[in-house]
DNA sequence: CCTTAGTCCTGCATGC
DNA sequence: TGCATGCAGGACTAAG
């Protein structure tokens, strides 16, 4: 499933193709991927100028020549490619033609992404958390918080964190040796600062590896990530740890399969006394 | 403030 | 083989 360093991958891979590009006919295959907005509302984008490709959180963004904007949310399942195959045209969804010549389409099996338009001046995406690619700016966001709820929950919460979902809630809480369910108030200073640490590692890495295809990520031209080799607990709940060996185990946390290893993480563990 | 459950969706796995 | 069932989950919403 798309996160930060899927969308970060994608947004770099169109933006040397996309910017600068005029936006053609917008044809649109499905309204649902627009998830309410006025079924008209891609029209306006004919004849807009891509000034600027960017990613927020999870989130594709074009920042268009009349001021306003354009994002794109992929969802679980939503890709954005260039190149059409065979196979991908049962779930396109929304075609962009660009002056040109240039396609851009955007496909997606479940329609759990969304498409919207925002007007010039509309503040862009309000609430959405920090960017966590600092340890300073995560630490920041976590440490001042009085809260019960699970650490897992808070570092996946898009208003406090942009961009954490949740196999890098996972892996980030892995390599900081903290259970997922602990109190984020429990949380001692120093694991939390490990964690703070973590995750602008493992969404690096990810970055690196142009992210992690455990089903229906692609890139633009439809290649896959390589991140899943790194992958230390997500997707492998019955398997050993591969630091200790101990049965990796998979709860329900805030609704999510959660994966952890209950020797390297267990409750308590980096907890305030 | 917090939680849980329901909604959207389809492909895939399971069971008979 | 085929049909029914259940599960996965990001973001949002409603209800408690």
């Amino acid at each position: 499933m798309p996160e930060l360093p899927e969308v970060e991958t994608v947004v770099r891979e169109l933006k040397p193709l996309l910017e600068g590009g005029v936006f053609g006919r917008v044809i649109l295959h499905d309204v649902r991927s627009l998830k309410g907005e006025p079924p008209g509302c891609l029209e306006c984008l004919e004849g807009e100028v891509v000034e600027r490709l960017f990613r927020r959180g999870k989130y594709i963004c074009f920042g268009l020549g009349g001021g306003g904007h354009f994002t794109v949310h992929l969802g679980m399942t939503g890709k954005l490619l260039h190149r059409l195959e065979e196979k991908d045209g049962k779930h396109l969804r929304v075609e962009f033609l660009f002056e040109g010549g240039r396609g851009l389409y955007f496909v997606d099996t479940r329609i759990f992404g969304r498409l919207k338009v925002w007007a010039v001046g509309e503040p862009l995406l309000p609430g959405l958390g920090v960017e966590p690619l600092h340890w300073r700016t995560v630490f920041n966001a976590l440490k001042g918080k009085r809260s019960i709820r699970a650490v897992k929950t808070v570092i996946m919460d898009q208003h406090v964190l942009a961009g954490v979902g949740n196999i890098y809630a996972d892996e980030s809480l892995f390599r900081s040796r903290i259970h997922p369910e602990t109190p984020l108030d429990s949380v001692a200073v120093d694991a939390l600062k490990t964690l703070s640490l973590e995750i602008p590692r493992v969404l690096k890495r990810s970055i690196r590896n142009k992210g992690t295809t455990v089903s229906d990520y692609r890139t633009p031209d439809a290649s896959s990530g390589r991140n899943q080799f790194e992958l230390k607990v997500y997707g492998r709940s019955g398997e050993g740890c591969l630091s200790c060996g101990t049965e990796i185990l998979r709860i329900v946390v805030n609704g999510r399969g959660t994966h952890f290893c209950p020797s390297c993480q267990p409750r308590g563990k980096g907890r305030k006394k």
